[in-house]
DNA sequence: TGCCTCGGACCTTCAATTCA
DNA sequence: GAATTGAAGGTCCGAGGCAG
């Protein structure tokens, strides 16, 4: 993000070879799905967030009440730009007509070039996986759009097969995410839409117990009464339960139940919360 | 060994510009 | 006014470092 002050110091972003566009490189990558907002917790750390709020990570780590929306920068205007590229004779940047190609998903489906063009968000929404529709009811929870905006947030479609029995993730599931949008094998798409909604109460990575079942009761509910620190703050971790006094949450870090270290200036940082960066 | 940090790749948004 | 461009501003992956 660039939200680390390093990484802001002028320099532009976008100093890297432009690889917009379908680069059609044998192996196809899907599109990394970013959340048009994330939560002040994930942005800080840098992790990945989602569209509900609580966020998956905020209510993996117990941080419910402090999942707020970041407040985004409102864009500069009236900055002047060079001319444009003239458009006939054209070779636009990234949606280069004369090169259009298919784009082949895995599983071999093939989106054909006019698909592809005329997608301008080419990948539909898709929630995070997992949430139950009865906890987070509010999601996903269509944005407020603008006047006369129709929100282009639900999927029309999604061509991917919902993964009922899909294999776990081949490493710490990706951590915390859906295999972060990439796909890694064609069964490992992880939507949640469009198919119908399947009973997967929760992400395999927040469930209370490794051996806890995705049938298994949705530990959220727990966590919408007290106990939100049954979860290891990483997924990886659920085996390792709290070993904070439940009654004094804040003697370690609210959300870290496995060590008070958290609260250590710096590994305070990303971890949870994210903040102070280190200077320099 | 596993968590944390953070550089930078990648994505989204939208004002500026161009065209019909 | 619609279409297009392209940069600002954002998300978050993943390598590497460090602590336990
Ligand atoms: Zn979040
Ligand atoms: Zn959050």
């Amino acid at each position: 993000m660039t939200v680390h002050p390093i990484t802001i110091s002028g320099v532009p972003m976008h100093m890297y070879p432009c690889s917009r566009g379908p680069t059609n490189t044998p192996t196809t990558r899907t599109k990394r799905r970013q959340v048009k907002n994330a939560c002040t917790n994930c942005q800080k750390a840098c992790k990945k967030c989602d569209d509900a709020r609580p966020c998956l990570r905020c209510v993996t780590y117990g941080l419910q009440d402090e999942c707020v929306d970041s407040q985004r920068k409102e864009r500069q205007k009236g900055i002047k730009r060079g001319p444009y590229k003239k458009r006939d004779g054209r070779q636009p940047a990234s949606g280069n007509t004369e090169h259009q190609l298919e784009v082949t998903i895995d599983g071999g489906m093939v989106i054909p070039p006019a698909v592809v063009a005329g997608v301008s968000q080419p990948m539909s929404y898709v929630g995070p996986v997992g949430y139950p529709p009865t906890v987070y009811g509010q999601y996903p929870v269509a944005p407020p759009g603008k006047p006369g905006e129709a929100p282009i947030y639900y999927p029309q479609i999604y061509f991917a097969p919902f993964p009922m029995h899909a294999p776990p993730p081949p490493h710490g599931i990706a951590q915390e995410a859906e295999g972060a949008g990439y796909a890694p094998h064609p069964t490992q798409y992880y939507s949640a839409f469009l198919a119908p909604y399947p009973a997967q109460p929760y992400p395999s990575y927040i469930m209370p117990h490794p051996q806890a079942r995705p049938e298994a009761p949705p530990p959220l509910q727990h966590a919408q009464h007290h106990v939100t620190h049954r979860y290891a703050p990483y997924p990886q971790m659920y085996a390792r339960h709290s070993a904070v006094p439940m009654g004094d949450p804040m003697g370690a870090h609210p959300m870290d139940g496995r060590r008070d270290p958290r609260a250590d200036y710096g590994r305070a940082g990303e971890g949870i919360l994210g903040g102070v960066p280190r200077s320099g």
